[in-house]
DNA sequence: GGTATGATTGTTATAGTATAACATGTCAAG
DNA sequence: CTTGACATGTTATACTATAACAATCATACC
């Protein structure tokens, strides 16, 4: 692992990285091998597929469809069929290195990989970034809410669409 | 109306009357009576198909997929294509009287049409009822950790999928 | 090395969800 | 009674996702 999440990565500290100006290669490198480190951990493998779209993914902090990953995947010799792109998508959500965006039917890359979190997503309407926002505080007014009637939670979603600072001063 | 929402209402002040028993005839006539009226307070027309797809969800608290609304409909005499099913739907999500459940790739009735509320949802996956839950403490912190990177929030979806408590007993 | 085993990928086919675009009909204001 | 806005119906199509099976690859074991 290049580092441990709070050394030497600038805007790593930041709750959401994605909106700030950083170091994207830096940033999306230290996925990339802590995607690797993790899958190891597990006993799986990082198949060329799978590593590939995970790559594809952290090429942007945008969401991408399943559709835009298979075009890609196709125009390298991939499959092209649509269970190409869904089964390594599943497979990296399963394994937390990725991110399913409901509110776009979209998927996107995990940029904390490896640390417990449920995660809540900015969506920014201008540019289509996607931010990772420190979900623990609301995941626990959501376990008060949900514990109040005794619902237990199992997964959840939190997303919200709105305007990143950018995209505010453009409007 | 028949009520304030506070009064005479089994179950209105608990958080999320639909997981306990309850006089459901009540509570969806209810809802139909507050949505008459808020439509008509804004100049809007709660037309014959957009008043029977309320009524459809209200029948049940489950989600209902656009096409199961749509058969209903059809078997009714309404239009049998998507457009019509989508249509009111759309109208009912704009007006706050229903709600998409992204998970589910579905709709459910509004319980608590006229109160400003950014919705949470509890969906079981025992026996697929979907409660809203109070929000507001919810909503507080993602506002929260929105606001430490400048996002501003225009809509948010907050699902959580898990069991209600019969389906806890029952596993 | 050979081979059984399970996981992964590729492919075909189809199911499920949603919207664009245009024609027709309805209603209320003038 | 006509105009204009809104609502509905219809055709066609786009987008998202999965089931089922075949072929391939990797690994562990003999």
């Amino acid at each position: 692992m290049a580092h441990t999440h709070s050394d030497s990565c600038p805007g790593c500290e930041v709750p959401d990285l994605a909106f700030a100006a950083h170091d994207h290669a830096h940033c999306s490198a230290d996925a990339l091998s802590r995607a690797e480190a993790l899958v190891a951990e597990k006993g799986l493998r990082l198949t060329p597929v799978r590593r590939r779209v995970l790559e594809i993914l952290l090429e942007e902090h945008r969401a991408l469809g399943a559709y835009d990953v298979l075009t890609r995947l196709a125009a390298e010799g991939f499959g092209n069929q649509p269970p190409v792109a869904y089964r390594a998508l599943d497979f990296l959500e399963e394994q937390g290195l990725a991110h399913r965006i409901r509110r776009l039917n979209a998927f996107t890359a995990c940029m904390h990989p490896g640390e417990a979190h449920a995660p809540a997503f900015l969506i920014c309407r201008g540019c289509n970034v996607v931010a990772e926002a420190p979900a623990a505080p609301v995941m626990a007014a959501l376990q008060v809410a949900a514990g109040q009637s005794g619902f237990v939670i199992e997964r959840s979603t939190i997303e919200a669409l709105g305007l990143c600072p950018s995209c505010q001063v453009a409007a």
